[in-house]
DNA sequence: CCCGCATCTGACAACGTTGTCCAGGCTCTA
DNA sequence: TAGAGCCTGGACAACGTTGTCAGATGCGGG
């Protein structure tokens, strides 16, 4: 008999199988190492109480047979899954990556792991996610919402499930929320552009029905307002998101009857694209983005941005969660993450007037 | 009494309650609702067979105790968890987003949710987190493996766990695999650099242990040896994977005594040092890149690169997984995508002799 | 030689759900 | 009005594991 099966063989084993392929059990493993069941229980477990003579028997059995603990049966009987769940917007975008990888890392350290699902920025689709996530009763929750009404939760908060908001804050909810200041990051970016001389400056972002969207451009007013500048109409651009249209939305405020000599953007997806209309352009336009983008140091001119922390938000929210494991940590907070602004050129360009 | 409970509330109920908290099961549901418990089962699972009137209070009551069913116990019973596990290098390497991302699309939409982990390029660890999800008993595995020995898996493929490995191929046992033309696309990257005129092509690449940068030396090794051009020792550097240490590997072929006048890079990270350390010679340097990074065509000169398109890599793994699960997919076959040659300048450089 | 104690092992129930099967009540027809 | 058949609802076992508790075994001391 050949030590590699084929797939037809295995398929075979799946369709006479009654559930789990035809998985064995510790029952299986007793039965084959001549111990009880419960004997099988504390060598799977590391419990004392076992002579290693019987221990051996049983590991030897486990290997024959290639047992493998069901953990649904374990939490089922136990009631802690270790496995924490995290919702996010898209696990593709570059922001989300090191945020979720340092979610993981925080879980792996306390032993748990992460189950993850994109919103896609759709509230429904959010708590469906949060729901099935629910379902199989995770310890804990890490969303970054989509929605702004989260109480649907409320069940789960009163049952127990350790939960953090991420980025944004939950809606009609009270719980933790760790965030970046958003609306300082984007005063102090704008401010730079004014403080280099500028007064025709333009904002382009996100639907302000999403919390991060709204922080930044307020910090755009306050920044122009501080400033003394009125704001016309036409410098403002929100909700574009999609490519094509930030690129008309950039397009039409650096040719109006005011044009701006400088644009901030309210994400890192909005960036680049500003940045390959900015290089299609004759004159000079100063730019700062919100979110630092990889290789920005290196175009011409570098990319001056207010960087968050991406891991940071991760850990710091991991860690609370985990914190509301133990039962350190009793009352929600609102944590708020400095941003920092990195000059690379494209902020520091005059005004081409 | 308020509507939004206190964390302290929160905790207090968590350390009186038994279990997950004090969730209320169906048997809490069936008690308030004056019905059996089975009743219960039928409209949470939407099985025909409750009136309307029943249904409405059953309904009633489920919203009213926040019930929410375990799937514990559900796959316990039932045997299929609709979820899928997908063990990858780094979940916050530009290159594996857009990969997980596909995965988890594909997973929706055969109605499964996503667990991920990294495995940091660690053997152990990737096996570690693979017996995790087995033991989740996940009913199908996508692997970006770490390691070149599959063995430990054969238990799971026995017990009929789709598998499906991704990027590199799986070590000594038979299973499928969905990976891009790395030999193809560095041979082609290659002689595009030849093709204009280079004969000294340096290759700075990862551990050759890991297959997808064995192949891409095999591909660079063909095409000097198809251009009749021998390659010398100084030109080739392995394993390198820290900035500062492909910063130093580039500087040494850079400087030799016979200098190389162009760089094939084994993939994203390494190109983006690459670049900086180019950007900083006087002479220009030709340079191609293996897998496409973001604004690279904004750089001056643009990027040339050999792209492999992550996301149809996930999405064509993932759809696999499911087709085995379908029992639609028999034999163990080996998918390879074509790489695309992007040219935007770098790689067209002349030599500067 | 027997008792007590410590050590190791196993029988059994329980976790929350779903599948099976049967009971009871209803409607419809003869 | 009685009987057949259908429709709704519920009792019960089972899924694989772990916690409890009691039994078995062996050893040493009285």
């Amino acid at each position: 008999m050949p030590e590699t099966h084929s797939r037809a063989d295995r398929f075979a084993a799946r369709l006479s199988a009654n559930r789990y392929g035809n998985r064995p059990t510790m029952k299986d493993v007793a039965a084959r190492a001549g111990v009880g069941l419960k004997t099988v229980s504390r060598v799977v477990n590391g419990e004392p109480g076992v002579t290693p003579e019987t221990e051996r028997r049983v590991q030897e059995a486990i290997d024959a047979l290639g047992f493998r603990r069901n953990d649904s049966a374990r939490v089922l009987r136990k009631g802690r899954t270790a496995s924490i769940g995290l919702v996010l917007e898209d696990l593709a975008d570059p922001f989300y990556g090191p945020l979720s990888r340092s979610v993981e890392e925080v879980a792996r350290a306390n032993g748990a792991l992460l189950i993850n699902g994109s919103s896609a920025e759709d509230p429904e689709r959010e708590q469906e996610l949060v729901l099935a996530l629910c379902a199989r009763r995770v310890d804990g929750l890490v969303v970054i919402p989509a929605g702004d009404d989260h109480r649907y939760l409320e069940p789960e908060l009163k049952a127990g499930v350790a939960t953090v908001f991420v980025d944004r804050p939950a809606g009609q909810i009270d719980a933790d929320v760790v965030l970046s200041d958003n609306f300082g990051g984007a005063r102090d970016g704008v401010a730079h552009l004014i403080a280099h001389g500028h007064r025709r400056v333009g904002f382009i972002g996100d639907m302000p029905r999403i919390h991060t969207a709204a922080e930044r451009l307020r910090g755009y007013r306050a920044a122009m307002e501080d400033a003394g500048i009125p704001v016309e109409a036409a410098w403002t651009s929100l909700g574009v998101t999609d490519p094509e249209r930030v690129r008309r939305a950039a397009e039409e405020m650096l040719s109006g009857p005011s044009p701006v000599t400088a644009i901030f953007t309210g994400n890192n997806r909005v960036t680049v694209t500003v940045i390959r209309v900015l290089a299609e352009q004759t004159r000079p336009v100063a730019l700062v983005g919100f979110d630092d983008i990889e290789l920005a140091d290196l175009l011409q001119p570098g990319v001056t941005v207010v960087a968050q922390d991406a891991a940071t938000l991760g850990r710091t929210a991991a860690e609370r969660l985990f914190r509301q494991l133990d039962g350190t940590l009793l009352t929600p907070e609102r944590i708020e993450l400095p941003t920092r602004l990195i000059t690379r050129g494209s902020g520091e360009l005059p005004p081409a007037d």
